[in-house]
DNA sequence: TTTTGAGTTGTTCGA
DNA sequence: GTCGAACAACTCAAA
């Protein structure tokens, strides 16, 4: 075997050149290295990325492509089957390794397991590097060697564990293999081909790449942090990170951000709460997984056996409103609104809808997690699964059946001024804050006064708060006593 | 093996 | 308006 021939680096859910465990070993070796981004639309299994994850993965290639370019290389982008596509590569250049980061999916470690094999035939050393997690899944267990089935002894056992290693800055220099193969057009893989016009004005919200993640940390840690326990809660004020789809995509790791979190603890002893508080929320990225890697059926079949007789009942009238914001609750109707324009909802927002879908409408949570894996920029197979799971009941460490979301104290309490309605739902912008999460409450001459008419400007509500309740406590109590 | 304490995010009702 | 209890029973994790 040649020594100097060339490491393939094949990029996936790690788009970023900094802390990046595999690409950095492939350098240290002192071979050529070929970073390779594949298209892979047919994995079997694959959930393959939604509309918007599509234009998030569209500027982040094109981000990492401008990042490589700075340091002299090139990313090679090409589509197909990922297996075929390596051989290809492979043969063109005669490198005879290629390296990646691991990944969490089940059907992605069914294709890592079939490359291993397939790659080891030909001789070619196949490596995957971890990275993209903070603990990885196997590592964690319970004193009976067990996985964790729930998230605070998880959390517990992390942080008592070893702390994650120190993000790694790369001082060798690449040697990108030169003549860089050919590329495709990423143009051509129509990710996003601007039609309809949904995603117009996201470039000014969202930045892909590692430098756009780098800013929305230090703007966070520099700022929002300081009350983050409390502000994170208020869908109207920006004190969460919005760090989300970055992560997803790898932009930026884990343990950098865990340690520009634990730095700005330690400087400042007034926000290490709020530090620990915001390290938690990455504990629930860790556990998540953890969950998927364990018990891989979660994304398709609910954790807990017993739901799969649920009796779900929604009507997809129904579940069209929802997905419109049309359902008649304002701070739910914000919500999926501000999902369909910005490819984002706020969190405590995600827990208001999935909620109501799950607990009004009674409409199975797979319809909720499908719509928010086509729209959410974020979307990560783990995190949704496991959060509709959780919320339906379904999940590990499921919030108990009789905690159902209303979603107008829910609005009043964490949207007092009425900032983030009126914004989402302007239509009724004009009503006082009183009314704002009840407009059906209204007496007719506030109505009026606010040029609101209930069913034409604004839908009445789809169902009603008290009858819904009582209909989902007793779906849920029918559960119980069948079991 | 058995026991014990605890479990992200809430709501409603009645005092 | 505020406050505390009830809302079930079960599973998990550790002692």
């Amino acid at each position: 075997m040649n020594t100097m021939s060339p490491i393939i680096y094949w990029y996936r859910q790690d788009l970023r050149t900094e802390d990046l465990p595999g690409l950095r070993s492939a350098i240290a070796e002192g071979r050529p290295v070929i970073p390779c981004y594949i298209l892979d639309p047919q994995s079997p299994g694959q959930w393959a990325p939604g509309g918007a994850s599509r234009w998030w993965l569209l500027h982040s290639l094109n981000a990492l492509q401008e990042v490589l370019s700075t340091q002299g290389g090139h990313l090679v982008l090409r589509r197909g089957e990922a297996l075929a596509v390596l051989r290809q590569l492979i043969s063109e250049t005669g490198a005879t390794a290629v390296y990646c980061s691991r990944q969490y999916e089940p059907w992605a470690v069914t294709l890592e397991e079939q490359l291993h094999e397939s790659l080891s035939d030909q001789h070619i050393t196949f490596k995957r590097f971890a990275g993209s997690l903070l603990f990885e899944p196997e590592r964690i267990r319970n004193k009976s060697g067990q996985p964790f089935k729930v998230f605070t002894p998880f959390w517990r056992t992390c942080r008592a564990a070893a702390e994650p290693p120190p993000p790694q800055t790369s001082s060798a220099e690449a040697d990108w293999f030169s003549p860089s193969p050919a590329s495709d057009d990423i143009s051509e893989w129509r990710l996003y081909n601007g039609t309809p016009d949904w995603a117009g004005n996201w470039l000014s919200l969202w930045q892909p790449g590692a430098a756009g993640a780098r800013e929305k940390l230090r703007n966070f840690l520099g700022g929002a942090i300081a009350n983050y326990d409390e502000g994170r809660n208020h869908p109207a004020l920006a004190c969460t990170t919005r760090l989300s789809p970055h992560l997803h995509f790898g932009e930026i790791s884990p343990r950098e951000v865990w340690y520009a979190a634990r730095a700005r603890g330690n400087a400042d002893a007034g926000v290490s709460d709020q530090v620990d508080k915001f390290l938690s929320e990455l504990g629930w990225r860790e556990f998540s997984h953890h969950l998927m890697h364990h018990f891989p059926h979660i994304a398709e079949e609910p954790f807990k056996e017993q739901f799969r007789k649920f009796p779900w009942m929604g009507t997809p009238a129904a579940l069209q409103a929802w997905q419109r914001g049309q359902t008649g609750y304002p701070i739910v109707d914000a919500g999926m609104r501000e999902l369909w324009q910005t490819g984002f909802m706020h969190n405590r927002v995600r827990m208001v809808v999935a909620s109501f879908l799950t607990k009004h409408l009674l409409i199975h949570w797979r319809a909720g997690a499908n719509w928010f894996w086509d729209t959410l920029l974020d979307a990560d197979l783990a995190n949704n699964s496991s959060g509709w799971q959780w919320v339906a009941g379904s999940g590990a460490d499921a919030s108990p059946y009789f905690r159902i979301f209303n979603p107008v104290t829910q609005g009043s309490k964490f949207d007092r001024d009425g900032v983030y309605i009126r914004h989402w739902v302007p239509e009724i912008a004009a009503l006082p804050d009183r009314y704002l999460n009840c407009p059906w409450e209204a007496p007719p001459d506030v109505l009026a006064q606010a040029g609101v008419v209930l069913g034409q400007h604004y839908p009445a509500p789809i169902v009603d708060h008290k009858a819904a309740r009582e209909a989902a406590l007793a779906a849920y109590g029918s559960l119980r006593n069948a079991s």
